[in-house]
DNA sequence: GCCAACGTTGGC
DNA sequence: GCCAACGTTGGC
């Protein structure tokens, strides 16, 4: 894979290198694990991702503290339920090596974990969804991954510049989320 | 339910 | 390493 997906990393390795923020996306089907659920337990560990580019993601690039819009995929219609946070750093996906699980992988061993998951928790609940739609149609939101065409990665970067558009739209902005 | 746009698998 | 077949994602 060679597509260019986002510039968040390269801010985050700016002049002011640390104490950078680094801003992404996550879908969910609500009908497996809605934002409320999440809301619910307090946190959750990320779980069945089986996409090497969302790993790698995972695995290398997302850092406690960087804020996700929970994005709820295969619902009518599509939105952005709430806002979320790193609260653990990638590690092994154990239900890889769990023969129960559906998400088994029979190539995954405890010394070549092959997935990897992060930890999440709720920051805020959106007062009303941001349909996907409404980000179609918002100028501002120009050239974030999601709405590209063919693209169907279930963990994606987000520029600063659209995390905040979406932030606006819900009438928010990044200070509220402290 | 359809199907475009992927990503993965496995034979060769 | 190629690539056809297959499986998945996810909006519509």
């Amino acid at each position: 894979m060679s597509r260019m997906l986002g510039n968040t990393n390269l801010k985050r390795a700016g002049t002011f290198g640390y104490n950078m923020v680094g801003y992404w996306l996550m879908k969910s089907e609500p009908h497996v694990y809605p934002y409320d659920q999440l809301v619910a337990d307090g946190w959750t560990h990320w779980d069945g991702v089986r996409n090497y580019q969302a790993r790698n993601i995972m695995r290398d690039d997302m850092k406690v503290g960087d804020l996700v819009l929970y994005y709820h995929s295969n619902f009518k219609p599509p939105h952005v339920a709430g806002i979320a946070r790193i609260a653990r750093e990638g590690y092994p996906d154990f239900t890889a090596q769990d023969p129960q699980s559906k998400y088994f992988d029979a190539k995954a061993t405890p010394e070549n974990p092959r997935w990897i998951m992060v930890d999440i928790e709720p920051v805020m609940k959106l007062d009303a969804i941001i349909p996907l739609e409404d980000i179609k149609n918002n100028p501002e939101c120009e050239g974030m991954a999601l709405i590209r065409k063919g693209q169907r990665l279930s963990v994606q970067p987000v520029a600063e510049e659209h995390f905040s558009a979406v932030l606006r739209m819900a009438k928010l902005s990044l200070s509220d989320l402290r």
